[in-house]
DNA sequence: CTGAAAGCGCTTACAG
DNA sequence: CTGAAAGCGCTTACAG
């Protein structure tokens, strides 16, 4: 056996394309990259490239990584992949990325800071240009050692309070304004906020956005009429609604800070008897996917995932070619869906 | 300015250490690796790894990987991140790749034929040790030059005809039995199926199921009972669906080859003012997140995405840890879920 | 405009 | 059991 065929004698590389070209390596270097092609006579660029092309060559990354201590290899740590809310995330991330050949290490951050912290050295180990962070909280240890380390991270759906790096979050406040704003429209006056843990900035801001739009219509906020959620999940929703329910007599609307609680909430409302829209309106935040298919539809505040993770990713590339650069923070504007959960209060 | 802080003056390498304990860098490599380990003597083996502990040494895989070929990295593509099938199979994936130290780079295959060649190949070049692969048809392209680069690559949810390579699947057949089985015991005789596409060998082998079980039962399968989708998608259900009911007088009951399509049948049903369950049953396949919260709740065939992609790592690292060994391909065993979604057929 | 050299940080035959 | 050397494939100051 002289090799298989699967497998030539020796992967081409710089040095077989200079020597079939008849010059150095370091010169075959230059041509193949844009940015340095100047430097070589145009005959001998073409000559180059015109070899390259002809033998397939395709450069190492690993080779060059090792050199540059670049890696053209962006980490992204989210807290649960399965949680539909980041699937159209990541995808906006990678696709913005993958258009500048850069590619993405998606890491399921799971549940422990040691274990974040141990993913995020993992990352670094490998060289990764940037990171991208949907994981983290207001004022976030994760984040502090990302910093410290020296790399460029912007975090999405997440700002931090002191704002020590970039970020593209959904205008929470807005968001939850719109929300707010809708239900009053309708005639709801006794409205409860289901509240997202007030370690994360979203569950923050939307808790703020209630309170401060009720403020402005002048309707009232009792004791009880906020019950926050201890993670973004189904079971919390159910809790927090139940609580809801019990602690604010006559409530006919809920505003939640997000959809899978909203749909905690329908199942707290089924298990009490009671109807949606027809005895209490809710409304979610987010519009995962599927919420248009649940009974009834959900009203909820479109907040442009992909849109979010595009954003995110040209942020990141702004800061690895001028690291120098300004620190900036996207806000995207969100939208009111409007489906079949709110309708006006039952007459009394 | 000597540098800041965040930077020491050398990442601390090999070479370090060896100085810092006087020993030749060959011999610190030795130390470290646990399966070298056995070549150094045992207290120099120990006043090496305090050492490394103590400066906090991590050993740069990039540079490894230049020198192995080898990169404890490894692929997974998928044809759409946002497909919340693919969520939890990921996840299970990158779980007990994790575990033994590979990262997992998930890549959206996106639409064509050509970039998902261009992503096979970045990913080579990036010297995947593996790849895992749950795009591909029962004859597929990509698989074909995946294999001819001499890249070790398993397949999940989907297995190719010729059996080329590993795969962990759903027993398909099964799923599809356990659908028309609850079907047929509750009195359904009348019973249509939307397949998922034949170029898929999950659209082939729950039709084929489908074909079997309905026969085994006595029950015809008259032409038009059976309606392809072009992709497993909403609209596609809704399409096909209504083929269906216009082709199938009197069908009283649909099993499709995908919750989204069952999905899609709920509006075609909707859309014609048909109650479900009342007027027609409807069962879906994978349990996808949220069926059980749409309305009705979608009786459906579980498939266990999560072990499904834990499986399909561990054959992998099998794979990578014994090339020569054996093609295994992994059956799981599907079950039943029953909600609201399937009922009695209303009597005449 | 081009070449020669050094080096990124590892691993692994090869000697001893 | 340990050391010395070579080399993975690139990039980039440095000369000329």
């Amino acid at each position: 056996m002289t090799g298989s065929a699967s497998e030539p004698r020796s992967r081409i590389n710089l040095r077989w394309i200079a020597e079939q070209v008849g010059v150095h390596p370091s010169t075959v270097s230059r041509a193949l990259d844009a940015s340095k092609r100047h430097l070589v006579a145009d005959d001998v660029a073409e000559r180059i490239i015109a070899a390259a092309d002809k033998l397939g060559y395709r450069p190492d990354p690993v080779a060059a990584s090792l050199r540059t201590r670049r890696s053209t290899l962006v980490g992204v740590l989210v807290p649960d992949i399965t949680n539909p809310v980041f699937s159209p995330i990541i995808s906006g991330i990678a696709e913005v990325l993958g258009e500048e050949g850069y590619s993405t290490i998606v890491a399921d951050a799971g549940a422990g800071r040691d274990q974040r912290l141990r993913l995020v050295d993992e990352l670094a180990a490998r060289r990764v240009d940037g990171l991208i962070l949907a994981t983290v909280g207001r004022n976030d240890e994760v984040l502090q050692h990302c910093l410290a380390a020296g790399l460029k991270v912007v975090l999405v759906n997440r700002a931090d309070d002191a704002g020590r790096t970039a970020s593209v979050v959904s205008d929470d406040m807005a968001g939850m304004a719109l929300a707010v704003n809708h239900l009053a429209a309708l005639g709801h006056r006794k409205i409860g906020h289901i509240a997202g843990p007030s370690s994360l900035s979203t569950g923050h801001l939307r808790r703020q956005g209630f309170e401060k739009v009720m403020a402005a219509h002048q309707l009232a906020v009792p004791t009880g009429a906020i019950v926050e959620a201890n993670a973004y999940e189904r079971d919390e929703g159910e809790r927090a609604a139940a609580a809801l329910l019990a602690a604010y007599p006559g409530i006919t609307a809920i505003a939640a800070a997000n959809d899978l609680l909203a749909l905690g909430a329908y199942r707290a409302l089924a298990a009490r008897g009671l109807t949606c829209p027809g005895d209490v309106s809710v409304v979610g935040h987010n519009d995962m996917p599927l919420v248009d298919m649940v009974e009834p539809p959900l009203t909820t505040v479109r907040i442009g995932p992909r849109e979010m993770g595009r954003e995110a990713a040209k942020l990141l590339l702004a800061r690895m070619s001028d690291p120098a650069g300004a620190i900036r923070r996207v806000m995207l504007e969100p939208t009111l869906v409007i489906r079949r959960s709110t309708a006006q209060p039952r007459a009394k």
